[in-house]
DNA sequence: ACTACTCGATACCGAACGGTATCGAACCTG
DNA sequence: CAGGTTCGATACCGTTCGGTATCGAGTAGT
């Protein structure tokens, strides 16, 4: 099974070059662009040669897409533990999801202009928008329904209704990290969190 | 390309050139992508040859910086005549200003798809950061001034700055875009213009 | 230990692109 | 009309990149 140890020099699992190459498409691409980096830039990052890209994952492309794939479902595992909590209040809540989003952004920095990319990349393929969209309704149903159990019977503004919680929720997040790409001092971190406790807590009086 | 009306052969002038080479360059830029496009297929769209591209614009940078500048001037415009009536009661005017940023994004469809590769190359080229950040701030500034001027008096909510009320609508707007574009059936026509009114008109009650 | 197989390294190809040098026709000027 | 200038068209170059065919070291089965 191995020689492993001293003396003999071990191959890397098929799984280990993968998550390698896996990680380093992620730094080299989110720094450097999908179409600005090359295929050997990634390799290389991770200390390996085309080769083993092509033999892992056939094309460029494909590349890109396990990467969104992987990226995508961690994205959803994040949100959904933000809001796992259903101790506190609804406002403190809110606010607490905001901070907790704001700082998913600020600490994965350049991951946001990654997203970007991808985002458009699916937008633009004519095979991939299929899949994004699936992708992207699994994740407004998860939030949809996260903001219904969280909601429930409280005193939210009949004008928006959950779904539309949803979207509002998941574009502000993306809107404000974009603000924040353009000029990181203009998006005061707890913003989203504010504005989240404003929108949901429309029946309660703001207390200063 | 044309003649003209005595029978001899007329050269455009070089501002219509540069005009055609802007409009072509938008649209072949929009729908391919900047990196995807090459200077071949924009003088193409346009009726020219890549040496019309080079003669006005030096290089495709260049010719991207100037698409750039011409799109942002026209955004800010429209963003600001959007608010110009200052007759109607507040929380209306809100909704209002929803709806026509809405507007402008959908008749201007991949607009938000080019609009958010130039952020990118903004941010991420050494020199344009600067550029683009002080093009931001004039932008968040106007804004920010508008909603002082609007606001003022008005019952808004204490929770958010002017400052802040500006970058929650440019974030908000952007987002939307952004979700829009994904999957434009998630995003009703009117949900900016209610999220506004609902932020805005904190203190009044809301009215079906 | 021999053999068959896996899989990344290497060398290479064809295409596409940005950029440039040059050419020639359309426009000024006198 | 003549000479000069502007400016887009054309041909071409150097480079880069995605993709492929092949090779060879490491691995597993017997």
């Amino acid at each position: 099974m191995e020689t492993n140890g001293s003396g003999a020099r071990r191959r890397p699992t098929r799984e280990e070059v993968r998550a390698a190459l896996l990680e380093a498409a992620a730094r080299v691409f989110a720094r450097q662009g999908i179409d600005g980096a090359s295929v050997d830039d990634v390799a290389a990052a991770a200390g390996f040669t085309k080769g083993a890209v092509y033999s892992n994952f056939g094309s460029k492309d494909g590349l890109v897409a396990a990467l969104l794939d992987a990226k995508v479902s961690t994205y959803l595992v994040q949100g959904l533990d933000a809001v796992a909590d259903t101790e506190r209040p609804l406002a403190e809540r809110a606010r607490a999801l905001g901070d907790r989003l704001t700082a998913v952004d600020q600490e994965q920095e350049d991951w946001t202009l990654l997203f970007l990319e991808l985002w458009q990349r699916a937008v633009r393929s004519p095979g991939g928008q299929e899949a994004f969209r699936r992708r992207r309704r699994e994740l407004h149903a998860a939030v949809t329904q996260a903001v219904v159990e969280h909601t429930d019977g409280a005193g939210i503004p009949a004008t928006l209704s959950p779904d539309e919680l949803a979207t509002l929720l998941m574009a502000l997040t993306n809107g404000l990290a974009l603000e924040r790409l353009g000029d990181p001092a203009a998006v005061p971190d707890d913003l989203l969190g504010r504005v989240l406790a404003l929108v949901i807590g429309r029946a309660e009086p703001p207390r200063p």
